[in-house]
DNA sequence: TATATTTACTTAAACGATTACGTAAATTTT
DNA sequence: AAAATTTACGTAATCGTTTAAGTAAATATA
């Protein structure tokens, strides 16, 4: 084989001009069935398959979407991607992905380095650590986007997000049907909607049931590992809680090593409920109880979201998707 | 802002030609300092960034690389991802994600529709339900490959991979340490040299204590979840083998139910031990004892080495990199 | 001072596809 | 049978870069 294959190889070998194989591929009404039979059959002998950056410069379209999370290495997330490129696949699309961690900075130079065609698309879940709604006011307007899990409100496109503040009350509702009075909150996500409406979940459901919520229960994630260990141990001897209600899969190793630490007996001493994605969560001792949210499907449902964008139907579909999580009972509150 | 910014909008703005800012936007010696101090300040001022599709067709470099494994939803490979997208984005690439789901004819897609220029190197762990290291051989001529744990052998480029045989032996020597006589071996990855060389590690170790390796104690993986719990439950009954080693970490689920299902007690009845990236092992109940491979630390590997071939620096290097795994003794081994 | 070299640009041809526009032949319409 | 339309192509411009080749002016060399 000599030289690369494209359209210009193709057309010498066929006798025939570079445009009419050019429409031949792409099955233009303007060729005969016996060229592009001609054309179709040349082409796979010779194995071509076009050149992105060719027909992306031209035609503006990658067939290419970009995917910016803050961490791939987390069960939530990794599900989630893993629902976007099944769809994605289906519409033959490509998938870029980017982890902030958890850095504005990095997702505001990730989003404007895609702005230059580099995608058609983007799906992001926003950085946690800064409220940064303001970039992505002016971001949708420049690129089809659409928000999945961590969203800010209020933005003009598709949103795909769970029902974080019912199932928040739903889960406190059971501790206290468990016979909790003094439950603590493992906060995540607190500058983000997702876990403001956890957050709120909790309290409507304490003040539905006749009790306070009280600020020295209310523990903060924080990014270094060990202090949200200390933290938690902290929180035990200065307050005996009877429960944690963990809002972020990252504290239940701290939480759990908490207990072992200081010798808690979980359900006894302390029960214990946290959302989670851990596919391990029933093997845990004891098996901990969790607010597992539909991840793979929100990939899927977001992905499905950005194709509507992309091929322009179902634009006026609802644009808030809201998909169950579900609360599964298990033996760390314990009734 | 009229239109879109590109070299020309620039070049017509500083009263330049194209190709001067072009070169000055590549730092070209051929241009100026004042010259070059007009464009970038222009350039930054009109938020300017390169079409990628035309420098890609240009110069026929896409400064992307694509991933291409079994799952991204696995402990072990989100790690990788992770690792290699650091690598990646301290290159100034970009990373494109595809999922074969143990599908070798979509590995040979996906890879197929890699050789027109989309990306200028893949990072790989192959499918393991197919031996297919013919593909390879021919994939490794066309573009620069690196393969990182699931790897074939002999093939013309660098792989990366684990201690997968001294990390078995020893492994399997501890249990043997603890006592156990009778060890069972759940095998997974049979159709690669990883899988392979996890089991011959494990049946040597057996040879050097003494005991035989018996074809009545394997199990091997079922891609159906519920297949591999009826596997070794029927191995529980058939057998009573007084120890578990698990090659893959989808064992582990399954293997603990079966005990719980079974009313048998590790480490006391079982003992368990487990290849595993499972960041929850030591909240099981009990604790598992874990082979975990550095994820992370393969992933970076794997991208440094990749970029050594795109860089021409360092190809001369060994291109056969062992890594490390370690043997975390818990209590599902109990001594 | 004449010649050679260097500096700092410009012109124009690529890269491989898509597509507006032109056109000869075949077919249909009047 | 002449005119109009349709069919099936070809020509050439274009997308936004990069880069080989050309060039005038400035500087260095002989």
């Amino acid at each position: 084989m000599s030289g690369e294959v494209n359209i210009k190889r193709l057309a010498q070998e066929l006798n025939i001009s570079i445009a009419t194989v050019s429409k031949a591929l792409n099955d233009s009404y303007e060729i005969s069935l016996k060229t592009k039979t001609r054309v179709w059959t040349l082409a796979k002998a010779l194995n071509y398959t076009p050149n992105p950056a060719a027909s992306n410069l031209r035609s503006n379209k990658t067939k290419t979407i970009a995917v910016i999370i803050p961490c791939v290495a987390n069960n939530f997330f990794s599900l989630a991607i893993k629902g976007i490129e099944e769809i994605a696949r289906q519409y033959g699309y490509h998938v870029l992905i980017y982890q902030t961690h958890e850095d504005t900075e990095m997702e505001k130079s990730f989003t404007n380095s895609l702005l230059n065609g580099r995608v058609d698309g983007i799906l992001t879940s926003v950085s946690s650590n800064e409220y940064n709604d303001e970039y992505y006011r002016e971001l949708v307007k420049k690129i089809p986007v659409v928000l999945f899990d961590r969203v800010y409100e209020s933005l003009d496109t598709f949103k795909v997000t769970t029902d974080d503040y019912q199932i928040s009350f739903e889960a406190t509702t059971h501790l206290i049907e468990c016979g909790c009075k003094k439950i603590a909150y493992l906060y995540g996500l607190d500058q983000l909607p997702a876990g403001r409406a956890r957050f709120m979940g909790y309290t409507d459901a304490l003040h539905a049931n006749g009790l306070e919520p009280r600020e020295e229960l209310i523990v903060k994630y924080q990014p270094e590992e060990e202090v949200n260990l200390k933290q938690i141990k902290q929180l035990f001897q200065d307050q005996q809680p009877d429960a944690l209600f963990s809002s972020i899969e990252e504290f239940i190793i701290p939480a759990y090593s908490a207990c072992i630490d200081l010798k808690l007996n979980i359900p006894e001493d302390v029960k214990i409920l946290s959302f989670s994605n851990m596919s391990s969560a029933r093997l845990l001792h004891p098996s901990l109880t969790t607010i597992t949210q539909p991840a793979f499907e929100i990939g899927n449902e977001a992905a499905k979201c950005l194709f509507k964008i992309l091929n322009k139907k179902g634009i006026d579909d609802e644009r808030d998707v809201v998909l169950k999580s579900v609360l599964i009972k298990r033996a760390s509150t314990g009734c």
